[in-house]
DNA sequence: TTGAAAGCGATACCAT
DNA sequence: ATGGTATCGCTTTCAA
């Protein structure tokens, strides 16, 4: 005695339960206007009785239209979920996908060199458009980014020349440098340092360079320097070399939260007291900022609103409509404990 | 003058390149034994050369299968993102549906009473499977649950009574109750009180009965609790309340780490010392529990490894396989300087 | 306003 | 081993 689950209920069925065709069905269902009030009413009468729902995969064949759109995460799936960054973006980019009723899909990256895999997926008609975020220089080249056939946005401005209509929502990360600078030569401090992001990509590389320039300005040595890859791990590391090679630092510049509060650990087991001894100051302003000890003085991406950006630029695309090729959000100090 | 892209291959043009018919094309693309190595090579170098990909609506129009499978958080985005928790979970899964190839939609509670709208995309057949993890009892009723017509892995133990064909993956919850009241009973403090997650989802109620039957079996009293939400802001009020309410406390088993952190923000807050005046030992074992100050004494579930099975389930399901209808993986304590 | 019929691009059954 | 053909469930001209 098997239990058999019936056919769900095609077009067809529902039209028959209406006394229509099908045609007529399919236009009451889509809301069309030549239909009349009493056929609409019997279409969605029938379409309630028998708990009708349109074959997507019907549907999408004459349309061609998916109604869901990828995000695609060219980074290996550790580092990716390490950083509370990428929820962020995240959240925004649901917030903005949801008045549009379309799905999203994560294409996440397994291994590193997966990139061009899922570039093949965007091309084979899945979806109608893609957001692509923290991209490293190289995940992806622009040549077979090139050969995407539907809209895509950029979360963080491209490496190297900008994909012609390709548009791209980015924080001022140069700003947000200077910020930081301005903040620390502020207090009057001289002997400051950085510990950067990876230098191949354009957050790395954009604070690095906000910084320096907010340096110059200031007429301070931008000598002190030390690289992380925006894990907390990175942060410790980097804070060490930073003190080794200049023990006489009074403030640095951390380029992400997360290394911030990697830097905040090696300074603590050091005995070094913060901000007496040396200030520090962040980027991201990511939930645990307020929460460090001590409570780290930031600089404020607005990264929840940039997801949101994101969605709604493609959302833009999708419609048709031209955006501006660069959308940077602007960035803050939030001053804390710190520094 | 319009550039207009050129319409995209279909099984058709590549059957005419390869000088074969439409069903031998399609049983070479799709590697079926009887085809003649030559009509392989034939037909494969077609697909080259011209870039076909198959239309995946076609497809599906007729395999019945959409080869991608969805992730259902009945949450509120904001409540979702800002706990790790979910991050983790999420690493394991996507890693755990690599293998297969299977495409993930993420499908997120965008205000709280989106679950039926979630059920009805699940019904509309969209996905082959579909795994629901953090889920309060109001979300999703079992009749509604019922009615979806894919196999369905839930993450986290069902609230009432089990769902009948719906396996669930689950850690100890209790038994790392239990763990915390050993171990701080073990250190002969005997005042000693908890902060439990929302009552209302299972990871919440399990946490604390296997605290409080931890409790008796040391033939402690138990009636030193507060309730949080699992927020960090929810876990520095609930210390508060327990502080207030019982003077002498000890030590507290604070049901996650993230309660944990603003547990240990309000203890430092009022000066009292950890572990020396008071004891703590949180739940989770996400990454920023090592970076806490003092590094949290914490109960470790394997929330990865939970992803990934709930994964591997969904996957053996949809492979026609009769999965456990309960997986329960082991919590185990860490030791660290909090407790 | 409605209906009939022609696709959309694949798979799978049935012959050969 | 290969080809012809029906079919999946829907949208969309085209006529009426």
């Amino acid at each position: 005695m098997e239990s058999t689950r019936p056919d769900p209920p095609t077009l067809q069925t529902v039209a028959a339960a209406a006394g229509v065709s099908r045609s007529t069905a399919s236009r009451a269902i889509n809301g069309e206007p030549r239909v009349s009030p009493e056929t609409v009413e019997a279409v969605q009468r029938a379409v309630r009785e028998l708990g009708y729902s349109p074959n997507p995969a019907a549907r999408t064949l004459v349309t061609r239209r998916t109604g869901s759109v990828a995000l695609v995460v060219p980074e290996t799936g550790d580092v990716l979920f390490s950083d509370p960054y990428f929820a962020t973006v995240l959240s925004g980019i649901t917030a903005g996908l949801a008045p549009s009723g379309n799905q999203l899909i994560l294409l996440i990256g397994q291994h590193p060199g997966d990139g061009n895999q899922m570039i093949s997926y965007l091309r084979g008609g899945h979806v109608d458009g893609a957001m692509i975020i923290s991209h490293h220089r190289a995940d992806l080249d622009a040549d077979a980014l090139g050969k995407i056939p539907v809209p895509v946005v950029l979360g963080g401005r491209p490496v190297g020349a900008t994909l012609p209509g390709m548009p791209y929502v980015d924080a001022d990360n140069a700003g947000g440098g200077r910020l930081a600078a301005h903040h620390l030569a502020g207090t009057g401090r001289t002997r400051l340092g950085t510990i950067t992001g990876p230098l191949d990509m354009p957050a790395g590389i954009d604070r690095l360079d906000g910084w320096r320039a907010g340096m110059r300005e200031h007429n301070l040595a931008d000598d002190a320097t030390a690289g992380g890859d925006f894990t907390a791990a990175s942060g410790a590391t980097a804070m060490a070399r930073l003190l080794d090679e200049h023990p006489d630092l009074q403030g640095v510049f951390v380029a992400s939260d997360l290394m911030a509060t990697g830097a905040l650990q090696e300074l603590s087991g050091r005995g070094i007291r913060v901000p007496d001894d040396i200030a520090v100051v962040g980027f991201d302003d990511l939930m645990f900022a307020s929460t460090a000890t001590p409570p780290l003085t930031t600089i404020r991406q607005p990264t929840r609103e940039a997801g949101r950006l994101i969605a709604e630029t493609l959302l833009a695309m999708l419609d048709g409509r031209t955006p501006e090729p660069a959308q940077i959000l602007p960035t803050e100090l939030v001053r804390r404990a710190s520094a």
